[in-house]
RNA sequence: GCCCCCUUAGCUCAUCGGUAGAGCAGCCGGCUUUUAACCGGUUGAGGGAGGUUCGAUUCCUCCAGGGGGCACCA
């Protein structure tokens, strides 16, 4: 049912299809509602119609069902647009009963693990994830339309890098070799930059054995986006441009998710009922100000005395960790969470940051912003860092890490390092987790409100009935 | 991984230390303009395993799944 011929006039003779939502039997008479992706539509059985043998099978017919019927388009007495049936064809018959139809499906759990339930008993529901296509398409779209490159590169591979944390691991059974599920896409799109592409971007699924929580799915999807010869304010114009996009593609914030007033603007959206303005330009701030701001702690000054300066605010931090890692750690605990508008965070410690340039005026830092947003963070980007020798030494701290028994710290990569020792051109990388922006844009405070289909627990399989 | 909460029929919800109740769906019957159609009848249930008790769905323990929070991250 299209749209457009969803209520053709009065006579015409059609034929519509659609699953079976309603029944309301009347003796030699029968009401249906039919549904299909666009529409709702009644349809009318007559007995004196359809004929006796046909209207038995109507007497047959169950919600759920995916009929077809040939008719002519009528009205009822109280107007609404009717198809009086001529013939019915059964297209498939529904085994199983559908979701309670006033109430639909409440269940949280049984609308995560049998999604076709949840979607087939809420038009809200197609809806909403009709709007993730279009966030996805948007990003592609002002992707598309710089110029950049959109590849595909691989899933399984032999070191799992280009991030921090720990692998899923399988098994490839022909070369007796164990091989990871990637963590990142970052190592293979650089690879693209050493080969001459200058622009290019991966939308995928990536991969962390971690556990589920409400803002974590083992695997999400991430963008990455590399531009060579781009500066940090490029990636940041291309971060705010893609978030905005990917805002005025989901349409206004729907009324009910509260906020101060109802309101047409897309970018004004709501999370937990509170109003999140995503006009640009975004604040920028520099790390160690907003620690400063919050502590009263000079980061830059007190370079050497951050263990004790974190002590006295009584954050803790493990006593092998970095300066920069407790300069991030006080970061994360006192000043992440509070930031609302959208904000780019600029400057992070270089001992956290292992792919990214240091800053010209400062190597205790790097060139690298995270553009943090209702107290999350929604995107990453840094100056990529393309000097081999740097790269080098950068990895080997991680491997000491790792070898120290940081199960999240890369093992060194190898093939990447003697790939940019050809020489990669200075670039700007970005990422974004999808899934958190989508989340954020509707305001769900679950991820698996945004993904079709949630990791969930395997249940014990259940003999059918 | 830790803490709190939830789990009653296919679905949506009640009740309760003493034979578990309804609506929808299903089944049987009636009804040729219905709209969560209606009317009459009818099938079907307390996540699993233990314990306390004369008696447990209810109280306790453990297990499973889910929700929320913490931790980690995106």
């Amino acid at each position: 049912m299209d749209p457009e011929s969803a209520q053709p006039p009065e006579g015409e003779r059609v034929s519509v299809a659609g699953r079976v939502m309603q029944l309301r039997l009347q003796g030699k008479a029968c009401f249906a509602h039919i549904e299909d992706e666009s529409a709702r539509m009644q349809v009318w059985f007559k007995s004196d119609r359809i004929g006796d043998d046909a209207y038995e099978v109507v007497r047959l017919l169950d919600l759920g069902d995916i009929i077809g019927v040939d008719g002519v388009v009528t009205r009822t007495r109280r107007g609404e647009p009717t198809v009086l049936a001529d013939a019915l064809t059964l297209l498939v018959k529904s085994l199983r009963p559908l979701p309670e139809k006033w109430h639909g499906l409440q269940d949280q759990e049984t609308r995560y693990r049998k999604r076709y339930l949840d979607l087939l008993s809420s038009d809200a529901q197609r809806r909403h994830f009709m709007a993730r296509s279009a966030v996805v398409r948007a990003l592609r779209s002002v992707l598309d339309s710089r110029g950049f490159l959109e590849v595909e590169t691989p899933l399984l591979q032999p070191i799992a890098g280009g991030g921090s944390a720990v692998p899923f691991m399988t098994h490839w059974n022909s070369l007796d070799i164990d091989v990871f599920l990637r963590i990142a896409i970052e190592l293979h799109l650089k690879r693209l930059l050493v080969g001459g592409y200058e622009r290019v971007y991966e939308i995928g699924r990536v991969f962390r054995n971690e556990g589920l929580s409400p803002r974590h799915n083992p695997e999400f999807t991430m963008l990455e986006a590399y531009q060579a010869y781009a500066n940090l304010d490029d990636m940041r114009e291309l971060t705010e441009t893609l978030v905005t996009t990917s805002a005025m593609a989901l349409g206004p914030a729907h009324p009910e998710d509260g906020g101060s007033a109802p309101c047409d603007d897309p970018l004004l959206r709501r999370v937990g009922g509170t109003d999140l303005h995503l006009h640009p330009p975004f604040a920028v701030r520099r790390m160690v100000d907003l620690v400063r701001d919050a502590t009263g702690i000079d980061a830059v000054a007190a370079w050497d005395e951050l263990h004790d300066a974190a002590h006295g605010l009584g954050v803790e931090v493990a006593a092998q960790l970095s300066p920069g890692a407790v300069l991030l750690e006080i970061y994360e605990q006192r000043v992440e969470h509070t930031i609302w508008e959208p904000t780019f965070v600029v400057e992070y410690p270089a001992d956290v940051t292992p792919l990214a340039r240091r800053t010209p005026h400062d190597p205790r830092f790097v060139e690298r912003f995270e553009l943090i947003a209702a107290g999350r963070e929604l995107a990453n980007a840094f100056s990529e860092l393309n000097d081999p020798v740097d790269q080098r030494q950068r990895f080997e701290e991680q491997a000491r890490r790792r070898a120290a028994g940081d199960a999240e710290a890369p093992p060194i990569d190898e093939d990447f390092l003697e790939a940019i020792e050809v020489g990669m051109p200075p670039a700007g990388g970005l990422g974004v987790g999808v899934d958190r922006l989508l989340m954020l844009l509707t305001g769900a405070s679950n991820i698996r409100d945004v993904l079709l289909f949630p990791t969930m627990r395997p249940q014990r399989q259940e003999p059918m009935q």
